[in-house]
DNA sequence: ATAAAATAGTTGAACCATCAACTATAATAG
DNA sequence: CTATTATAGTTGATGGTTCAACTATTTTAT
């Protein structure tokens, strides 16, 4: 069972992953920063779709970034903070925040944009259109593999 | 549910990889709890080479795990508290700490073998090997690319 | 031999993820 | 209508990551 080839490999796989996910956040904000811009990805993540949608709540939040509820609740606390967004009651469900950008959200937001684009442009050097595609594939893939069956 | 396409085409990179590897993360912890043993995906992933090699400093542990020397402290400040492994200071240069696995570390090592093992099928299940490979190589190629040029 | 620079590791702060327990409101079943 | 259940969000605890600042050794360069 300590097979060390197959041990290797399942570190390798785990590991590449983690590893590339760093160190596209790190750059990410390193680039920001650059800028003079100071946000993190994940409240980056958070910021596009209330862009979109003019509004979103938390859960909507949660949905479009895959991310839990606990993690929204706490980026949107440090966003709220920062004064790049605001909790809005909502005034049919009273369970639910509406989460809004503030001018200063709506700026920041313009001023990433660049930063991302940038971003994405050193991520994807030198690797081939078709394997971007098969890449993204594979992540799909995995995803589904690993969805709860509980749902 | 998120079927492949939509999740392909509505989610950027680091979308992606950033649910894939909190997946994988999931998963692996889920069915360590389902055999009943305690332990995160960085350890595991701190264990394996000083179980190679009998002994590791933190800086080579950083090194092989690609990971934050403060990471690398501070993941093995848990594994000792959990009795699994025991700083040695090395006796030739003083600096450096010799990581070692104890009895239960050791144990704990065999104990989580198929579980990886059961993880790994999972993530790969219907996924072709020639995917895999290239799915590798975009990962390399990314971490490649992101590498600091100060470093 | 000594001053300067490099290396190994620790600590504190800020942020994000996950789990479990909790509050408050809404929806539903009897 | 009321009791149960489901949903939206918060809080506290624990663990991992990053940055910056720090201690303590070793290396090197003069």
């Amino acid at each position: 069972m300590a097979d060390k080839e197959s041990l290797k490999f399942h570190m390798n796989l785990g590991m590449l992953i983690n590893s590339a996910h760093r160190a596209m956040t790190k750059r990410f904000v390193q680039n920001a920063h650059e800028s003079g811009l100071d946000i993190s990805l994940d409240q980056w993540m958070v910021l596009g779709p209330i862009w979109q949608r003019g509004d979103a709540s938390q859960k909507e939040l949660g949905d479009m970034c895959l991310k839990d509820k606990t993690s929204v609740t706490r980026i949107i606390d440090t966003l709220e903070k920062k004064n790049l967004v605001v909790r809005v009651p909502d005034q049919l469900d009273h369970r639910v925040n509406r989460v809004i950008l503030t001018n200063a959200g709506k700026q920041l937001f313009y001023d990433v944009l660049p930063v991302m684009e940038k971003t994405r442009e050193e991520v994807k050097k030198n690797i081939s259109d078709e394997d971007i595609e098969i890449f993204k594939n594979v992540l799909s893939s995995i995803i589904i593999n690993l969805e709860n069956e509980k749902g």
